[in-house]
DNA sequence: ACCTTTAGCGAAAACGATTTCGGTAAACAC
DNA sequence: GTGTTTACCGAAATCGTTTTCGCTAAAGGT
């Protein structure tokens, strides 16, 4: 059926080991028979048993992608990062193979180590992450965080500048006039929030506005909990001009709620997003926002897994991937803003 | 470092056989060794090697899901069918490889069959479909196709019942009062297109309205084509006063084009998608649209394909997975439409 | 002419599991 | 007491590679 380096050699009465070492371009064997070698394990269509392959060679040249549950919903963000990444691992004759750890992550994971499945471990977010992190480790198995900057020491990751970012979009709301800025939180994720709320706080300080506790509330990552959360500021006795969302698909929910108040966007409140997303450029008005650049991080994502892996004693890779301010139309001056003219009653504008 | 079943074996004085029968379930080994052996299995850790374990059965519980170029970037597609089969899969024991085939996809499957690397082939829609179905049958590869019905005989899939759909929505339109109602193709899509377009026409034949041509258009897969194929159809002398995209993309730039030209949706004209996916839910208004069960969609496929991995002389498995109609904002009646009052310059209506 | 290097090749040992086949001892049949 | 079944176990073959090591013959050095 399928033609193993035995049919080769038996073809050719040349021994096994010539073969193979021809194929694989060791020096102890003559132009002459290579070339023979190669033209015919090409014609009778020879490729290396996989399974053979990985078990004598120790190494699988395949990393995984390991994505917890609540993560394989938020489509739209695997959707640009999963090709980058499986692209990039072609390049490098590697594959990716994707774990979705429902029931119970550390057992999958503990498998998919000690059975040496693969070379190496793309981390998405998930909230069993740091003992995730310490199985790897134990086990010695390459990883690498992906789009989550991480403060424990000894991992590497790849992740959006979302203070950069988060401080350009509040910079762009102050140019435009915006004094009362709402902040959307999702604290469930970690240093991505800290950043991203970090880089708000910095823009206002920098304009010596002032960081007001009632603007910023929280969402979670359930679905439309961005409603709730524009409909919380607008509750407000003095509700902001200007809301940045700490998501797209969270900006959705807000343009929705602000809409059904009756307010005009971005006339009487200018929202913004964060990520980029497709979403993004599909409302009305189109989302201003941060633009990561999620094909790019998974290409580098990949690139550095795969130097981890050649050699497991590298110093830790941090890289922190710029990204881009999208100026569109869902954000503008809010000097003819109906919040600021009866902004103790906004449900009647 | 990593535990292997000579470990077990040297540990417990069991002979390596016996150690993996017991592990693998045989009945000859007494329950008391077998208790023992896989309580020992646990506590050192234990878990078969991989390559080891691949090689020797025959088998890899690995099926592949191969890409072509322009499918990665269809994203929100990917996105959900993606999760539905790695979930499927793993409840089955089985895990995703992702396969991109950018260069040269027919040498790179080529790899994947003779390197016997996958069980069983996942096919997206691909213009290289015919000859990767030759290759796999040639290699004798369980493949399955989805999303994508194939006329083809002896193949299997698992594809959304487009006819149904298409008939659907054009009886919704017709029922809201429509009589001219453009349809915009995607002819690059086969059978996809040959059963959306059926639909329809089964729809207006059943209602005796009259199929007529000038209100059928192509669109491509380039950016932006349904923005064209729009202007197009509004440039008609009598446009129509609804229109089917053939999907939701394409539904959105047709949405931007009858927006640009100053009419109001949904009154002076209904558009309508087909697909469901997440962009159909954030426009404003919300499109009507049909739904695929994607999720499910992803989930059936790989039963299929474990299936015929499991008994590769089944007959093919062919399913049309029914659809569903999601009627919202983006029809109405087109009582008050001013195309219909002025129906020779819809440009400044 | 003798010793040393070099080029090219093949035998054989891994890699870590699964599975076949035969063997032993106890249980059973008669 | 002999023959047969049954229950349990282990030796060894096997899957298809890669890689080490030793061998031969030719080439080179003096």
């Amino acid at each position: 059926m399928t033609v193993t380096i035995e049919d080769i050699s038996k073809k050719l009465g040349i021994s096994i080991s010539t073969i193979s070492k021809a194929l694989n371009g060791y020096a102890d064997v003559s132009s002459q028979t290579r070339d023979l070698v190669l033209q015919t394990a090409q014609e009778m269509g020879y490729h290396p048993n996989t399974a053979a392959r990985n078990l004598r060679r120790g190494r699988t040249d395949k990393i995984g992608i390991i994505m917890s549950e609540s993560i394989v919903y938020i489509s739209e963000y695997l959707a640009e990062i999963i090709p980058g990444a499986a692209l990039t691992a072609e390049q490098h004759d590697t594959n990716l193979i994707l774990y979705t750890s429902v029931d119970n992550p550390i057992a999958n994971l503990t498998r998919v180590c000690r059975s040496r499945e693969v070379d190496g471990m793309i981390l998405l977010w998930s909230s069993e992450m740091r003992s995730m992190i310490d199985l790897l480790e134990r086990e010695n198995m390459p990883y690498i965080i992906i789009g989550r900057r991480s403060e424990r020491e000894g991992t590497s990751y790849i992740a959006p500048d979302n203070f950069a970012g988060a401080k350009a979009i509040t910079q762009h709301l102050i140019q435009l006039g915006h004094d009362r800025i709402g902040f959307m939180l999702r604290p469930a994720l970690g240093t991505t929030n800290v950043d991203r709320f970090a880089g708000y706080r910095a823009a206002l300080e920098e304009a010596d506005l002032p960081l007001i506790n009632d603007l910023v509330v929280d969402t979670a990552i359930e679905q439309r909990s961005g409603y709730h959360a524009m409909n919380t500021l607008l509750d407000l006795p003095h509700p902001p001009t200007a809301v940045f969302s700490f998501h797209d698909v969270v900006a959705v929910d807000a343009m929705v709620a602000a809409t059904e108040r009756g307010l005009r966007l971005p006339d009487d409140i200018s929202i913004t997003g964060f990520d980029g997303l497709r979403s993004s450029l599909i409302t009305t008005p189109r989302l201003t926002t941060v633009r990561q650049p999620l094909h790019e991080i998974g290409q580098r994502t990949v690139s550095a897994l795969l130097a981890l892996v050649e050699d497991n004693s590298l110093p830790p890779i941090r890289e922190l991937v710029p990204v881009q301010l999208e100026i569109r139309e869902s954000t503008a001056s809010p000097q003819h803003s109906r919040l600021l003219l009866n902004s103790s009653d906004p449900h009647t504008p």
